[in-house]
DNA sequence: CAAAGCATCAGGGATTCCCCGCATCGCGGA
DNA sequence: TCCGCGATGCGGGGAATCCCTGATGCTTTG
């Protein structure tokens, strides 16, 4: 319902002549928010819009079309189909730099557009300016994260470091992924002891490791974490299953 | 952290000297949502954005100082709340129209905003233009629906049984479905009850209210399907996007 | 107007959470 | 071999929660 391309790929813009400028993709499904951020960036010297998608596939064609320096994609297009769609852009354009825009500081979205490939992740809460900062030190080749973000991520990497950028979830014993995987399916404490004949401070025990080991701070995170990965662990089992 | 009123309410505007203009005050806790309704609607002959507040608190004080005919709000402000300040700007200002702006389809919101005062109800989805045409025909006293929840709310009115198949999340109290929405978000009762500014035994009695109208048992099963729920909204909006 | 529903909060016992510590077992190294 | 280390299983105890039973206004509705 929306045109792809609001300006010619390679005419001259609107936008007072620029010379060189970084050519920048917007994906996002709000027509207001593309039409924001569009005016943000043009109004810099040095940055310009060269095209629009509000869906996965117009995307992959815009870039295609307008071949961008950077990215600007909303991952939330759909939970699953934002981390999709930039998995198949880091797998067709290797060496575009992505940003990822997103409505929730949820730290599970930021690991997961990472590990796809997203050289930085920017909420839509941010102001305005950051979006910028963000945008230019992506295109440096560096990343960039919110700094709440920033600092739990790291020592999530440096406490379980692994240069294969695994899931931490990988660190747990099986135990605990049982029991992990038990909460995610609704479980509480005690039904959960029960199920596995053990007492009830085993369980806590087990679920106090699994908040070391994931960095979470409450139980809330915890039993929000693992119904998140219960769900995509279904996901998965649809296409490129059962690996160990 | 933001100006609440970027021009001085009275004085000759930046964008060309407007005369009699409808003056609008824009709710919305995305910085770059607001910037992007803002231009479009500053671009209009006949309309000015008058103020700006990115939340509940700021909006009211926007509107008294302000003074605008019509507000745009974000229901979903911070995931929270939306329909809460609707009321209370109802409330102050009878007379003022509030269009409601909302991330996605959920034709739940829709019906309660509407019963909570509001004159109008559309989406991010929406094409720009089609901000412009509910903006006006709200102003006219007119009620503004896209044609789709439109169609569907009618149909729910006329013919009990509604097509969506009443989830018995629909019987949920706004302040219910407020509070539910922020458990889904993975919060515990403590930060909701801070957030909302309430006390912590009033939001025990919300979720033992919640857990009765939905037939849940246990904490661990509320927590499970808010989440669910939560996941399920955000799926949905993203949907409609390519359902047509 | 009466009845029902909503929104707010309290008291208090049952559970859970979360910070400690402790024991056993097996495995891989010094 | 003996030592450490992680996995597994458990406990104490205080703080926080869950989950009952009310209770009080206020609105909506019949």
């Amino acid at each position: 319902m929306k045109a792809t391309a609001p300006q010619p790929p390679s005419a001259p813009v609107a936008n007072g002549g620029k010379k060189n400028p970084t050519r920048i993709v917007i994906v996002d499904d709000h027509p207001l928010l593309r039409k924001g951020v569009g005016q943000l960036i043009n109004n810099e010297k040095d940055l310009l819009v060269v095209g629009e998608a509000e869906d996965a596939a117009k995307a992959l064609t815009a870039i295609e079309t307008s071949k961008p320096d950077v990215a600007l994609i909303d991952i939330s297009l759909g939970g699953a189909s934002g981390i999709e769609l930039l998995k198949n852009i880091k797998a067709r354009f290797p060496k575009l730099q992505v940003l990822v825009l997103s409505m929730h500081d949820e730290s599970v979205y930021a690991h997961r557009a990472l590990r796809a490939g997203a050289s930085g992740y920017i909420m839509k809460q941010e102001a305005t300016e950051k979006v910028l900062t963000a945008l230019r030190k992506v295109l440096r080749g560096e990343v960039y994260l919110s700094d709440r973000l920033g600092a739990r991520m790291l020592n999530t990497l440096v406490g379980g470091r692994s240069s294969t950028a695994t899931s931490p979830i990988e660190a747990l014993s099986d135990r605990e992924l049982e029991v992990f995987s038990l909460i995610g399916q609704g479980h509480g404490t005690r039904p959960i002891a029960e199920k596995l004949h053990l007492s009830v401070k085993t369980i806590e025990s087990h679920r106090a490791h699994i908040k070391e080991k994931l960095n979470l701070q409450t139980a809330t995170e915890l039993v929000h974490h693992a119904i998140q990965w219960v769900q995509s662990e279904r996901v998965v089992g649809a296409e490129a299953a059962y690996s160990e």
